[in-house]
DNA sequence: CTACGAGCTGGACTCGACTCCAGGTCAAGT
DNA sequence: ACTTGACCTGGAGTCGAGTCCAGCTCGTAG
């Protein structure tokens, strides 16, 4: 069953996942990957419509940075099956709770990076009104350390 | 001026900001500490107050995710002083935005792991709606792979 | 005097996540 | 028959960001 469907090389899946066919290759030995690799009759990889599916979720997982252990553990969790539901839930609160934590703490970064470009945008609206078009001049500017800009 | 007001050994700096003794000798060989650390005539390093603050801030953008080159840049710049402003301010605002960008993708995230732990809580709901004090059954469940659970 | 704790240096090591490479296989096209 | 392109393997290399270590120097306390 599921078997002319809907096949795909590993280029296909590649190029659908926006992953590298190393990193996928790299991915299946690190055993994050739902299920075995089938392979055709010349030993090359065939994948199938859920497996871009599931690269797509460790994709995304990868991108709120999940580290690898992690997602080979929820992995496995889910190809045993029935009873690991619990753990596998388990596993995906505690990243929700550390991609929580990581926006809080962008949102700090954004918060300073947001004060001191005020900053300087007011620091060059003062001092210089024109954008200059053309100029390269070097100013060999008087080098006193202020303090006022952290 | 400024010479005998608030020296800081390096063991203070670190408690202070959090980073390791190793980290801090280590972030200044990569240039990115606003001003040549100074030494006391015993050859160790003495950091004022305006360290701690410049690293507070390494810290909070390192933690963004900013590379140490790009800190470094900023640092060099500031160092530099007057006339380096506008391209502070640019390497400000392209942080910010790959910051927004993350935590964009990190709201991504959420959503699909926010979606799957409803799925996972009715499931459990369901089929189990006593949490089960104190139990170590091992349920040998039926391991039908369903695509249901992605 | 000796021991200790805190620092110092240069350089090696680790870790995570890829990325690259040499050398080989296979199927299809010319 | 031969070339090409896509794929294979095992293993080595890279990169970023620290982390660790051996062996040394101080200053102070007992």
């Amino acid at each position: 069953m599921t078997d002319t469907s809907e096949d795909l090389t590993i280029g296909q899946v590649a190029t659908r996942t926006g992953l590298s066919i190393d990193t996928l290759r790299f991915y299946e030995r690190e055993g994050i990957l739902a299920n075995p690799v089938r392979r055709n009759r010349a030993g090359r990889r065939v994948y199938a419509e859920h497996d871009i599916a599931w690269l797509d979720m460790c994709v995304i997982l990868r991108g709120s940075g999940m580290p690898i252990p992690a997602i080979r553990q929820y992995t496995e969790l889910a190809r045993a099956g029935d009873g690991t539901e619990r753990e596998r839930l388990a596993i995906l609160r505690e990243h929700r709770s550390r991609i929580t934590a990581q926006i809080d703490q962008l949102h700090r970064c954004l918060d300073l990076i947001g004060y001191k470009v005020g900053v300087y945008e007011d620091y060059l609206a003062e001092t210089e009104p024109e954008p200059e078009p053309e100029s390269n001049a070097e100013a060999e500017a008087e080098v006193e350390a202020d303090d006022q800009v952290t």
